[in-house]
DNA sequence: TTGAAAGCGCTACCAT
DNA sequence: ATGGTAGCGCTTTCAA
């Protein structure tokens, strides 16, 4: 199957500049010429090459993607992002650095010598130490999620101060006064800023905050599930009406928690979790939820990378701009009125 | 930044070829040359361009996978095919069919026009009319989930036969007698395999069949609500202590049904949902459920396909052959032993 | 309007 | 052990 212009540019006895220039109905060619070579093209079964095109016009028509995790909040991420590269023309290789650096910075390097035309990237490299790869090459990188620190880039993020703040405002209208928080490790971006907006919004209702009340997750596996057991074992000291979790996995295990001492929302407190998108409804009571709009994470990343893509040169604060994404509160049946 | 062979062979005033043999191993190069270039190349951060090696060697290391949708078990699979590929050198191109026939007929398009190695492929085409591609082009190509009609290819395929059987299995040993199915479109593979198994694995047990327990889902969208309603509805004159869901979707309807009666399982009767996993466990009661390994799948269909593409030429039967994946059963609250 | 030729960056063959 | 050269399939000048 030697399926190329040449074959083509044979049968007709014309040119394989001649047949290219038909074919992407680039530069002049007589309509007549044009009508035959389409025909023949459909006859043969044409199909171009599309890495002999990349290599000639050095535009792949594709970009990476690299995510921490398939699953979960990244599935939508990846969703959102797919369509709309599809629908603009290009493809999508994915990357599932299982949160670790390392495989992270091998998929980079992976990307770049795919000549991928722009990277998406949640990183979960701390330090971010690839800087002399990002900063060396002129293809756009565009991040989400965590913010690599200390460095001036493109970014798509969760808009995290309104996250938290969403929460309390809801639970400030049923009535709520003594609320409590999880939140991860504040030494990540999210979490600090998911705790900002917690007291932010606390002190707009001149409510005070007592910082019994605010547990800070400080490691990964089981931070939900210590968390909610110290407020639940604290709280004839510390009483609280509701609790608001900052995080998926510390949700989760919050909620593991609070079933494994017997309690239950909202009759004890009221509950707000993290991400719990529930979209099936299987959730009995359902949960109220602070959500991340993901596929429009997706989106809003391909806008931008497609616009570094398209215009070489953009204005440096275009260049290395934040985007913000708002947060929206799914209301479930955790979060009740507060019994005057 | 013109980051080529070229600027590393006339640094040390060598030949192009040399310094590729040098880089590749392959061939013959003197040890001296060899850690010359080795380090020009560090110098220079040297990144081989590979869509000019793709377009050289006629192989891309990049192979498709079509989805119909992403998240849910299809995560899973893609989550095993990235892992699987990535630990061979491959990378993907994720592409999500949103269930549409058309789309995917594109999409497997843009995989050939790609060149990718090989193709992964969750058909949702009734007719897979693209024959005439997929047979015209040498290049492999793997199904999943759902088997084309009337076509002999490479599948990887759970065992859904097997799937009903060890729920039956399951329910007997608690005693169970009178039990329900509901199944999709038996028209669909999946479906009626589904079905089969339940039939076999109930005659096995000596258990007769009562046809109006069977439910067989017509439409998408609710059947799964429908059926379960009917079941409830019918139960003075059909009764039944356990219900068995085939597909994934209609668990969730089935599930919603059962709630807006007023009933619950396993007190009402028991009840066994398809491709519940969930791995979080936020479910209560937690349900019963046949799952599909999803990861498994992935990894088996990278492994096929790698073969395919390794081996040129392989036997027929090793060609188009078919391999079966075990489904398991994930045991939850939501089954119990029956009162005598 | 068409064709010839260069070349994208690399590999692999054949000389030396 | 090394270099020259052809060529992967395509686009894109430049001439005709």
């Amino acid at each position: 199957m030697a399926n190329g212009l040449k074959e083509i540019a044979d049968e007709l006895n014309l040119s394989i500049s001649t047949v290219s220039r038909a074919l992407n109905n680039t530069g002049r060619v007589s309509a007549e010429t044009r009508r035959l070579v389409m025909d023949t093209a459909k006859k043969y079964n044409y199909s171009p090459n599309r890495i002999a095109q990349s290599l000639r016009q050095k535009k792949t028509n594709i970009v990476g993607l690299i995510v921490p995790d398939i699953g979960d909040y990244f599935s939508e991420v990846i969703k959102g992002t797919e369509s709309e590269l599809s629908a603009h023309n290009y493809s999508m290789i994915l990357a599932d650095s299982h949160e670790d650096p390392l495989k992270e910075a091998n998929y980079i390097k992976l990307m770049y010598q795919s000549q991928v035309d722009g990277l998406m990237l949640a990183t979960v490299s701390d330090t971010f130490a690839w800087t002399d790869v990002y900063e060396s090459s002129d293809i756009p990188v565009i991040f989400f999620d965590n913010e690599p620190a200390d460095l001036v880039c493109s970014k798509v993020v969760l808009n995290n101060i309104k996250a938290t703040e969403i929460a309390v405002d809801h639970l400030v209208k049923l009535g709520h006064k003594k609320i409590a928080l999880i939140c991860g490790n504040t030494k990540e971006s999210t979490a600090k800023y998911r705790r900002d907006g917690f007291m932010e919004a606390m002190k707009k209702h001149n409510l005070e905050v007592d910082q019994n009340l605010i547990k800070e997750g400080l490691y990964y596996l089981d931070a939900g599930y210590s968390s909610m057991e110290e407020l639940i074992l604290s709280r004839e000291d510390h009483p609280f009406t509701a609790v608001i979790v900052s995080t998926y996995r510390m949700s989760c295990s919050a909620i593991h928690a609070i079933k494994d001492y017997g309690l239950s929302y909202p009759e004890d407190f009221s509950f707000i979790g993290f991400d719990m998108e529930d979209r099936d409804r299987l959730f009995s009571p359902s949960i109220t939820s602070v959500l991340q709009p993901g596929k429009l994470i997706g989106k809003l990343m391909v806008h931008k990378l497609l616009q570094s893509i398209d215009n070489v040169e953009l204005s440096p604060e275009e260049e290395d701009s934040v985007s913000f994404v708002n947060p929206v509160i799914k209301l479930g049946q955790s979060t009740a009125a507060i019994k005057k």
